[in-house]
DNA sequence: TTTATGTATCATAATATGATGATATATTAT
DNA sequence: ATAATATATCATCATATTATGATACATAAA
């Protein structure tokens, strides 16, 4: 009998999540949810320096979550798995019921300036 | 026309996925999937400290991903949402199909120990 | 072959996160 | 009222994660 999963299993899927739990990644996973992007694409769209995106998206490969193609001179990204796209819907939606709560998350997270502490 | 979300909710996603992002909080999130348990019930599951466990269920209850409710003494803590669950079981599906990429997924990760770096 | 472009890698510094121990608070039992 | 139990909070230190800048390595264009 075990009431949990074992403690690998459960460090594999924390770190799973990991992967989800980076603006900068959850960023590069969204632009891929409408479709495969080269690099350059995606540091148009996030804003991102190159370097940092190629850091991040070598993350998200190594982790199963994306995977890339070279094509000539580009790599192009794209969602590995359906069920990524899903855990990003499922998110959303349990988000948006849940928003308020999670703004108010104060003991890990959001960048200082965002949170208005109240003196 | 915004291809990708905006800014302010992309973090607030990746900071609901950093809930379920530390083992830690994901094993506790395993253990409640069985049903709700009172903080003494999960220190003695998980094996954590008091402390500690109380520091990640209050992150957890922040976020929104546990509710808990005064019992005399005892704080019951359950799931706040069945899509937590189901976020959970799909980790968990996806888990099994990427498991090696995770494993090897070095830039963010893994004790150190884990690791069997070949030489 | 030189140059430009696209992408990856690496060391480093800054920041965020997590565990611990001490302590506070609340509820129940004696 | 005192003690015991259950839980929460807080400061602090250690560690992990992130962004950056420099640079390397391809591929393609001139």
């Amino acid at each position: 009998m075990q009431i949990v999963a074992n403690a690998e299993s459960v460090q594999l899927q924390a770190k799973l999540f990991r992967g989800f739990g980076d603006s900068a990644r959850l960023g590069i996973l969204q632009a891929l949810k409408n479709g495969p992007l080269n690099v350059t694409e995606i540091v148009a769209i996030t804003g991102m320096s190159q370097s940092n995106t190629s850091n991040h998206l070598r993350c998200l490969r190594e982790c199963g979550l994306v995977a890339a193609e070279q094509q000539g001179k580009y790599a192009l990204y794209r969602l590995s798995d359906d069920r990524v796209g899903d855990l990003l819907a499922t998110a959303e939606s349990l988000l948006s019921d849940v928003a308020r709560g999670i703004y108010e998350c104060t003991r890990y997270n959001l960048p200082r300036d965002i949170s208005q502490e109240q003196v």
